[in-house]
DNA sequence: GCGCTTACTAAGCGCTTGCTTACCTTGCAT
DNA sequence: ATGCAAGGTAAGCAAGCGCTTAGTAAGCGC
């Protein structure tokens, strides 16, 4: 059943946006915010990026605020449904630890810039917003506290285990270098095999 | 000989600044740099905090940028010193990595909001603040390098397993939430044993 | 007592910020 | 042909920013 569409390593990522000038600005914010931080971005960045007069911004966002949001809940409904999407079909619990610990740092190192805006400025979203993202980020969690419950006996203990292994896949976002280090498949699978040495206790 | 000073969890931080208007201005601004980050807070937010007028804070500082180097500087060589500290008179490879992790893992939950500004704020530091910082970061993955360094064969793995477990601890400053989060040293206790588990390969 | 340094404040300057306004095209249904 | 919505620009506004200036008050050596 997986003959038309492969998991294809986060292409389709701004596809819920038309193409034209409402994707290419939040391509473009998430370059800058990734690269400067939110509040060390200014709208006139984000025009010049595209090409675009400061004031053509707000013909397709509301507010620089509202940007931040979008793509925010792009990047994280991305996680979860490329997460979600690595697991299945697969039903050996160490199988789908190794599935998803693979997935999740794949994404991270392959969109390292978008994964330092979701994962580094929720602080920076409005109060709504950021109920949003968290309802999704929860989401995210309790799928990967449910891939490594069966290998644990008390919560406390799984609790902890999930914040360590999903800790090795974040941080990838604040260290990724594209040229230097390693390959995203390669990391991707090394630290599969890291989390399941993590994981037998 | 460790009879008069114990390590004390982060006690002597700030030692290195004077009792006074210029410790307190550092203290200020690592926690609202911490709380907001580097961009959104204003001189204004920090003058507040100490009670004192905005211009007050240019007598004992000349820059929000010095202040920002100035408490980057404290908090990595306070890492730097208590890393190394753990280590002595410890010869063993096996307790050395527990005690690196713990004494590191210790030190970002203890100094949740600091780590979170010399972690994350690396980019809002100017160019010749950051060359100082860097060289201090350098100094502490060499250190840890040096320890898990006994435990493999090849750079690259011994590299690749140094990165993830420092991911670790660096990435509870992002987490930790002082009332809702596992006790400081019960932590560093848990995450150096994970350490453990994650270096036999 | 005097002069000088140190620590601080009130006021505000120059600049940048997010965003708005007024206007100008272009494409297209009627 | 024409009216009009959609997408863009030039100019600029109000607010907030880091930081400076001018002045005050207290402490201290002599």
């Amino acid at each position: 059943m997986k003959i038309s569409s492969e998991p294809s390593v986060g292409g389709e990522l701004w596809e819920m946006l038309p193409v034209g000038p409402r994707r290419a600005l939040a391509q473009a914010a998430a370059s800058e915010f990734g690269k400067r931080g939110y509040h060390a971005t200014t709208t006139r960045h984000i025009a010049e990026h595209v090409g675009m007069s400061p004031a053509g911004l707000y013909v397709h966002y509301a507010s620089k605020a509202e940007l931040l949001f979008t793509i925010s809940r792009i990047g994280h409904e991305s996680v979860l449904s490329e997460s979600s999407a690595a697991l299945e079909g697969i039903s050996s619990p160490d199988e789908r630890v190794h599935a998803l610990v693979r997935s999740f740092t794949i994404w991270h190192a392959v969109n390292h810039n978008l994964a330092r805006v979701i994962q580094y400025e929720l602080r920076s979203l409005e109060p709504k917003h950021y109920q949003v993202i968290a309802a999704i980020r929860r989401s995210t969690e309790a799928l990967a506290a449910e891939v490594f419950r069966p290998l644990f006996r008390d919560a406390e203990s799984l609790s902890m285990h999930t914040v360590a292994i999903l800790s090795l896949g974040i941080d990838v976002a604040r260290w990724y270098v594209p040229g230097r280090s390693p390959d995203p498949i390669v990391l991707g699978e090394a630290y599969a095999k890291l989390a399941r040495n993590l994981l037998r206790a």
